[in-house]
DNA sequence: ATTTACATGACTGAGAACAATCATATAAAT
DNA sequence: ATTTATATGATTGTTCTCAGTCATGTAAAT
């Protein structure tokens, strides 16, 4: 029989509010709390998920205290199969049991998505970027540190002057770098605190790959990182001749096309 | 084929890890990520639940950092009420202009809301959980910092080491902590890391509340905060006669009936 | 009042997870 | 070196979960 809507939307509002306290419902669980059939406790459980509010498993439902995070999926769109082909190409510089730093930014985390996709296990892995950190956690043996700082709500991330203490006080087997531009000049981003950072961890870091779209060769940014780009490595989805043709000057084995 | 012992306990080792950092993991989850087959990762799933490090569930395996799941029948959702009337009171001792270190759970993160919903402008918020980090940053002149750490995905929060140090260059107008229990002997907690931190960020707070369910008067936990809770104040949803009737010794004054 | 929409529970077949058993290969004990 | 113990994977039958489908009865819509 069909019921009222505002039962069926406090019967939802319920499960999500049991859920929120226990972390994990069986759907026999809310058969027997809310004395409906398993039909409709899965019915409700799917509309719920769809909403995203919990995440379904066999026999039951997840709590998602954690799985809010809309900013990026806006970024995310724009030229999303390049920056995903950057990432794959990026991640498979990724071994098992480096220590390394994944920047903030929409084509990094790509990279990281294909880092967990990959199943790398026994990694450990810095990064400021909090979705990204909700990501890689997921993966085999891996340890993931946040460094300490303000919280940039727009980005998602966290900068300041802590977060460049913290960063010191790591080495990395490899970093993974967003920016915003590359040109004759070097290597440009948008704000000061992050480009202070992105400096220091490329000096930390045995080696340093560059991730971007191609649409930023020749492109510079307020703030440079640094002018010496010779020593770094540039994933983009562009080949040797359209990266000198942006007046890039880097040894051609560096350059690598995704 | 029998297998070293010592190999044996890394996998449940890493498995019991795994399910710290992901809340969940799905028994052929654990096939892929450890390449044994379905017998070995339920034998495993069953030797780590006797061991009480984790819940089996359909399919998976729950983990329990906080095991809050005794009667999974009884409804819960009144608690769900009880814990936003607690963080409501709390919200009240929140000042335009203070510097608040905010703790990780889901009764202080009700708290949390309540100061988001009163908009109380131009706080200093720290806090360890990235939840709480988000939902205040949208306050104004708000500015959120999170400390550096290890980041917990199943509570969504940073500890270890390194927040520790990041806590103790603060001091805090005010702090809102959560706790498992409190009993005669003093606070208590789940973690030794959680623990030693709120030792000191109520080393370095003027005032602390401490924000918890009634359900959790007279209980322990596996990790003490402080014996000394005569400077603490209570925020809980019982009256003063039934906090002493736990034996939790307070001044009157200190105990807040939400 | 009549019609339409739809939430529900029962039923079903398919697929997933499980418990039990067994052979095997290797670690530990002797 | 020999024996014992046991961790593992394969197999099997059972139980549980799931996605569809359908009849039904009540809430909305008309």
């Amino acid at each position: 029989m069909k019921v009222a809507r505002h039962v069926i939307e406090a019967r939802r509002e319920a499960i999500a509010k049991l859920l929120g306290n226990v972390g994990y419902v069986p759907v026999l669980e809310i058969c027997k709390q809310f004395n409906v059939s398993e039909a409709t406790a899965r019915r409700d459980l799917t509309e719920l998920e769809s909403q995203r509010r919990l995440t379904r498993t066999h026999g039951g439902a997840l709590s998602d205290f954690n799985r809010n995070f809309p900013p990026l999926d806006s970024r995310k769109t724009d030229e999303a199969e390049a920056k995903q082909k950057v990432g794959l190409k990026a991640s498979t510089f990724v071994k098992a049991g480096m220590t390394i730093y994944i920047d903030s930014g929409s084509t990094v985390h790509c990279a990281a998505e294909a880092i967990v996709a990959a199943r790398i296990p026994d990694l450990q892995i810095i990064t400021t970027s909090i979705p990204t950190a909700q990501l890689v956690c997921t993966l085999p043996g891996v340890e993931v540190y946040i460094p300490g700082g303000l919280y940039l709500a727009q980005q998602a991330m966290v900068a300041g002057d802590r977060t460049l203490e913290e960063v010191a006080r790591w080495n990395f087997d490899l970093a993974l770098l967003g920016a915003q531009g590359i040109d004759e000049n070097g290597l440009w981003n948008s704000q000061r605190d992050i480009s202070h950072q992105q400096r220091e961890v490329i000096r930390r870091s045995d080696q340093t790959l560059i991730c971007m779209h191609k649409s930023k060769l020749g492109r510079s940014g307020p703030s440079a990182v640094t002018r010496d780009i010779a020593g770094l490595y540039l994933v983009v989805d562009a080949d040797a001749t359209m990266v000198s043709k942006a007046k890039v000057k880097m040894p051609a084995q560096h350059i690598i096309t995704a």
